[in-house]
RNA sequence: GCGCUCGUAGCUCAGUUGGAUAGAGCGUUUGGCUACGAACCAAAAGGUCGGGAGUUCGAAUCUCUUCGAGCGUACCA
């Protein structure tokens, strides 16, 4: 990477400038302290460092270090070093970028993966709804996000495990279980509706998504409710129960698919209790001694591991909380031998990590294992105002949302915003296929991109004189053109879409930090820089030209661009259109 | 009350462990298609980085304080 290249031969040059005494006091520095940016202006160079930092030590003015330094730079033929104040510009040469060129013909998909990495096997837990309706527009967010983050890690080079954790064993299941019998004796022409009373309303799911779960009950279990003289309440109700989880699973599994969402593994937490891991679980915490008795229920002492308060563990009732399956939950991922677990969690379930945390050091695993993202909320907006998104009526859900606007913009527009900040989606907005939205402009990018290909390797029709046009290269031509590396047409190349160029090198340190960061909103922004220089090359820079050698130079360069464009593309599991 | 996240251009947001004149997209204004896709490009205008104080040679970034927004603070899941 460019960014190695050039530290590697400042650091080298402190070295042998303390060496020589040239850098006043300082005599040592500690390899990395430096940080690489990009110039804010891009008259003084490709890339930059401030040494202003080192003054301290030097106790010499930083415009003294910068030029102490780069006279200590070993063979400065290749690129080129200035000094402004106590920045040192760095200017790359044409052969590294030649360089960068051959690394995306022969890489071509795998082109950005970093080169030395510390594999690890990750369990990526994201979504895990309850099975008991539709999905809202948040969930679409932890789906885009995690997916995403999967792809991104894999792409990285790590092993990646995505799983959904079904949260199938609560009193939820119950109150869904209700909600069908009401609809399903509505059906049968009862005069019956969920209660007025808002708290006993709270005990069902009044949404309409139930009503053609009630019509399907109705016709697979015909003799069944025959046998009972069609009174739905003399079946048992975990009946309607078991039906209604497994409808709304069904529904959830399909949706994620065409979402382009795939997991490893759905978790059903009801196995995890039935497997008696759960109780499990709570006999090694009371070996830990972190357990104890108040008002009929068992507490766990998370305070002790730096949780404001202790949790109930076991209920007065003798039922397990939420939280005793999830500790068991990833005590379970971490027997199962991954090296780190990511959990992506609504920002609304931030109290919880301090106890699950709590309760895998008391059990004697590392806390640090568990790296939970706390994701901020998303709000819809409809007409430029906010709409609030309940999960009782009139909700717009995420399949709603993807049969409006579409996958690739769905997808796009979930991920493109840090994690942090709470989403506003603007469907209308979304919607749109104008200069408004992002999706659209990058995908052109590549589709235009593609279309320069077509045309230089396909004969064509001149429209005006209706004469045919041969093509400029023929398609094997053209394949030579990135199989047989030419560094001659590449260094063409290099010096017409030099900041195109430029842009495709930032790829790979782009996959670096935003793999360790877990961010992936950054790989939107850089689709849309790399976009945009790729328009800019084509406005300024004709392709196909009368000089075969330049055409083929500039051809093999579109090609990089869209590989390059395409791999991004297929982290965020956003289309890459050869035509729109 | 306490905890978490956030507050940057009209709008939506970037801003890497403090560093060059605080950036981008949209919107607004102006210009660009008789050659590869104008769903594009080029350019301009637009800012007391919520307010105040402090640390520092240097602060959008760190500390304190204050105002505002969202979320959480269950023997619900």
């Amino acid at each position: 990477m460019l960014k190695d290249y050039f530290l590697n031969k400042i650091e080298d040059a402190i070295y042998k400038a303390i060496r020589a005494g040239k850098l006043g006091q300082m005599n040592e520095y500690n390899k990395g302290s430096l940080p690489v940016e990009k110039p804010k202006n891009p008259e003084f160079g490709d890339l930059a460092i401030n040494v202003s930092s080192l003054a301290r030590s030097a106790k010499i003015a930083p415009p003294m270090i910068a030029n102490a330094i780069v006279e200590n730079i070993e063979d400065k033929t290749e690129c080129e070093y200035s000094v402004i104040g106590g920045f040192i510009n760095f200017r790359a040469g044409n052969s590294l970028l030649v360089d960068l060129l051959g690394e995306i013909y022969s890489k071509k998909e795998s082109f950005g993966r970093p080169d030395n990495i510390e594999k690890e096997k990750i369990i990526l837990e994201y979504v895990s709804a309850n099975p008991t309706g539709p999905f809202h527009i948040g969930h679409g967010r932890w789906a885009a996000m995690g997916s995403t983050l999967a792809n991104l890690l894999k792409f990285y080079g790590h092993e990646v495990y995505q799983e959904f954790y079904i949260n199938d064993a609560g009193s939820q299941i119950q109150k869904l279980g209700r909600s069908l019998v009401i609809r399903i004796k509505q059906e049968l022409g009862e005069n019956i509706d969920f209660p007025d009373d808002e708290v006993e309303r709270k005990n069902y799911y009044p949404g309409d998504y139930l009503i053609p779960v009630a019509k399907d009950f109705i016709r697979d279990n015909k003799d069944l409710l025959e046998s009972v003289n069609n009174d739905a309440d003399k079946l048992e109700l975990q009946v309607y129960c078991d039906y209604a989880k497994e409808y709304e699973e069904k529904v959830q599994r399909d949706l994620l698919d065409k979402f382009r969402v795939h997991f490893d593994k759905f978790y059903s937490e009801l196995t995890l209790h039935q497997s008696g891991k759960v109780s499990e679980c709570v006999e090694k915490l009371r070996k830990s001694g972190k357990i104890y008795e108040k008002e009929g229920a068992v507490w766990f002492k998370s305070s002790d591991y730096g949780d404001d308060q202790d949790r109930v563990i076991k209920k007065a009732d003798g039922s397990n909380t939420y939280l005793t399956a999830d500790i068991a939950y990833h005590v379970d991922k971490l027997e199962r031998g991954f090296d780190r677990m990511i959990d992506i969690w609504g920002a609304d379930h931030h109290g919880y990590v301090a106890r699950v945390k709590a309760s895998l050091e008391a059990l004697g695993y590392d806390p640090n294992k568990l790296e939970i993202l706390l994701g901020q909320l998303v709000n819809l907006v409809i007409n430029g105002n906010e709409v609030r998104m309940g999960k009782r009526k009139n909700m717009v859900t995420l399949e709603d949302l993807i049969d409006e606007v579409g996958v690739d913009a769905t997808r796009f527009w979930m991920a493109m915003r840090n994690i942090d900040t709470t989403l506003d989606f603007d469907i209308e907005l979304a919607k749109t296929n104008s200069d408004e939205n992002p999706v659209f402009y990058v995908q052109y990018a590549h589709a235009r991109a593609c279309s320069i290909i077509r045309n230089a390797i396909n004969d064509r029709i001149d429209t005006e004189s209706g004469e045919s046009i041969p093509a400029v290269l023929s398609e094997s031509e053209f394949n030579t053109l990135i199989s047989d590396f030419d560094k001659a047409l590449a260094s063409t190349a290099v010096n017409d879409g030099r900041k195109l160029v430029l842009k495709l090198e930032e790829f790979k340190p782009l996959i670096v930090s935003s793999a360790q960061s877990r961010q992936v909103y950054t790989i939107c922004r850089y689709v849309q820089e790399l976009a945009s220089e790729f328009h800019s090359f084509y406005n300024s820079t004709r392709v196909i030209t009368d000089d075969i050698n330049v055409t083929k130079s500039r051809l093999a360069l579109v090609w990089a661009f869209k590989t390059v464009l395409a791999n991004a593309l297929r982290i965020l599991a956003v289309s890459a259109p050869e035509r729109m």
